[in-house]
DNA sequence: CCTACCGATCGGTAGG
DNA sequence: CCTACCGATCGGTAGG
């Protein structure tokens, strides 16, 4: 009856969400079905609800994972006591690191978040609104500070975000270009763009 | 029993494409029905069926639309006598205010578009492939004039496309700041990220 | 353009 | 973790 909480219980879990991050990444999330990803984890699908909630959960943990971690590196650049541009740079390339390194989840987090359900989609869009505000603060203070040029904060961070995103494009043509390469030519192309 | 071409028949398919654009783009392909759109357009769910063949057929049209105005567009650019510094500025405008004039659309054809079926999904996706190289050759001619710094032009593509594509958020945000001064932004930001 | 309806598939539950 | 199954919803068709 009672259900044992063991240790390959909870890794199980975690390879669901991790099967599903790649599902919902190439189906997307409503074209994903739960019978699919059990078949890929390799159980019946009435199995999946041992372990989690709900499809809806699954997005919630791939998304809130995702959005948890950059506002903890928001946090950490913030209290750097560097250049605007330096902090602007570091935050970029662990975005692009983000999306090298964890993919399938960044992906999902970032174009799959519109099917969450209330309250977790109005709690997910409060904290995208409120980090973008603080990487906007970051430039106007590089912009105060003359190192960055007059341009409309805000635009600059849609712009950067978005640009980041463009990866997947990259991953799909699987690219003669190394993950490295990529990242220093983004770099290079954005942080360029601002500077004075 | 024979359905009669009449003009308002062709205009009510065109309303069905466009209220077709705006709710795909609202909930994705997949997560919207035939019946919402019913709906909208104010007829039964059968009805739709009298103007399209297929929820499909919507997607393809949209799609093919945006792929073929903006290919038109790249032809008519690559003919012109100017700088190549000037041509992608034009190339990035015309997308900018593509997205701004014609969001609906513009939007379901970058993110949905892997809903397609055969044979139009791999058409699109060649013809995506072929426009972001002839796009990339642009950058290259004005590295090799000197007119933009060593980058790699691939990359800088796939970033400038996507950046484009991030004016979604802006739509949504309904920010104060206008079109205008937004693609204004934009350009700086991205034409200053090439310029040697 | 509508009524009536079909077969398929979906997320999820009961019960063991 | 499985078998068996449910109610809901989907895209689409028949026939008028």
């Amino acid at each position: 009856m009672g259900r044992i909480k063991t240790e390959s219980n909870a890794s199980r879990k975690e390879v669901i969400i991790e099967k599903a991050a790649a599902l919902f990444k190439e189906k997307g999330f409503k074209a994903a079905s739960m019978r699919e990803l059990a078949d890929i984890v390799g159980v019946e699908a009435a199995s999946l609800y041992n372990h989690i909630k709900s499809k809806n959960e699954l997005l919630n943990i791939i998304c809130f994972d995702v959005a948890n971690r950059y506002m903890h590196k928001l946090d950490e650049i913030e209290a750097e006591k560097t250049t605007s541009i330096a902090k602007i740079e570091k935050l970029l390339r662990y975005h692009i690191e983000g999306m090298l390194n964890h993919f399938d989840e960044v992906y999902v987090s970032d174009r799959e978040w519109k099917h969450l359900d209330n309250p977790y989609l109005s709690n997910l869009q409060t904290q995208r609104r409120a980090y973008r505000k603080r990487f906007a603060a970051l430039i106007e203070e590089g912009i105060r500070r003359k190192e960055i040029k007059k341009i409309d904060a805000p635009t600059a961070v849609l712009i950067m975000l978005h640009a980041i995103s463009g990866i997947e494009s990259w991953h799909r043509s699987k690219q003669k270009i190394s993950g490295k390469e990529l990242e220093e030519n983004m770099v290079t192309i954005m942080i360029d763009g601002l500077r004075k």
